[in-house]
DNA sequence: TTTTATCTGTTGCAATTGCAACAGTCTTTT
DNA sequence: AAAAGACTGTTGCAATTGCAACAGATAAAA
């Protein structure tokens, strides 16, 4: 949602000047990163998209969050969990920023120009984080699936009015909200017979 | 979760050196602040605890978040969202820093000494924020009543072991989950029946 | 202490949802 | 172009949940 920001104008910046900071590019498919030991590892996304993957017990592939350019991630945002594993997966070809946040946070402070951009940047992408998740908090928090694809269609006309495409497949959105694909299909339909939306797979248009 | 950071050793820096930031104290009940128009309004809870309270279109109070020591909130963090009223309300004795995003990232950036000391600790408090958001995140994800209990007990039992006291009455708790208090009672009442657990009102031990 | 208000636990019932299975589309690969 | 794989939509059924109403317990106020 915060796309003003122009991060990969100072790429150069790190390579030469931060030992610390890599980037790294990622094909399609790739693993970026996984959450599985604790390593304060910090990723930003510079270009491309990627999903943060949950395989569960029975070794399904569920994309629980979608990154886009600027989005952050990593292990030191996640309580290291039992019985869940994820992964960040490269959705198309990534450009990423990877660094240990430790080593940034301790070890060059002052001295190094990363460094210092880091700080000037960082507050715009963690609070446009929060907002993110707060907002999927709010609809996570909504008792019918109705009201979650409503709530989801009102954030997401606000920013591209009546009619848009959604960021996810209706499989993906279907994870996203936390419901079941087919229950949330039926809802859909349900919906559309009522004349509250138009839908063509992922192309939404809302006639309220 | 983040408590090794105190502000509070600070806090006589603002009042004299930074005319953007301001430390309020309220009492128990008091409004803190709304979320209605965009201030870009940005919270520091230095003392006490507070609530986030949604007022539902039937006047209900619902208490969707706690905040406690070094929690942060405010209207930037939050899409002002056209049906719902959000409030942060006092639970105790509360004090709390208050200024504009926008003043201390504008207007006094290099030159102030609350500005320099609030880059300091503002990156962890963001990050404990998002590693929290993400956790909720992950139990509303839960499809079953008793795969958030379970799986909200395990994330407090690696904190504080097989016996605690949830942060929270029972009927917060049902809020914080996003279930029905009387559908949730039921759920521990199983749990209880089944040996999982032991529950007296909100302390609750594991048995497994 | 008494009164009042809030919180907790219980249960019946209706509504919603998850699950499973399947068929048709669309996309990608060979 | 054909085949394989992934995605979408549909539906029956069982399980879970929300809702509502109520009684007892606890806490706060008078």
């Amino acid at each position: 949602m915060q796309n003003d920001i122009d991060i990969s104008s100072f790429i150069s910046d790190f390579s030469t000047n931060c030992s610390k900071a890599q980037i790294k590019t990622f094909d399609k498919g790739e693993t970026i990163t996984t959450f599985l030991v604790n390593r304060n590892q910090f990723c930003i996304l510079i270009s491309g998209s990627a999903d943060l993957v949950r395989y569960d017990y029975n070794g399904n592939r569920l994309v629980s969050e979608r990154f886009s350019k600027n989005a952050i991630f990593g292990e030191i945002f996640y309580q290291i969990n039992t019985n869940s594993e994820f992964v960040v997966e490269a959705k198309d070809k990534c450009e990423v920023l990877l660094f240990s946040y430790d080593d940034i946070n301790e070890k060059c402070k002052s001295n190094c120009s990363f460094h210092q951009k880091l700080i000037a940047f960082f507050p715009d992408l963690v609070i446009s984080k929060i907002t993110d998740l707060t907002s999927r908090i709010e609809l996570l928090s909504r008792r019918t699936t109705r009201d979650k694809l409503l709530g989801y269609f009102n954030l997401l006309s606000k920013q591209y009015g009546k009619h848009f495409t959604l960021p996810f497949s209706i499989t993906e959105l279907a994870n996203y909200l936390a419901v079941d694909r087919s229950s949330m299909t039926r809802e859909l339909s349900i919906l559309k017979k009522e004349n509250f939306i138009k839908q063509d797979r992922n192309k939404i248009t809302l006639l309220y």
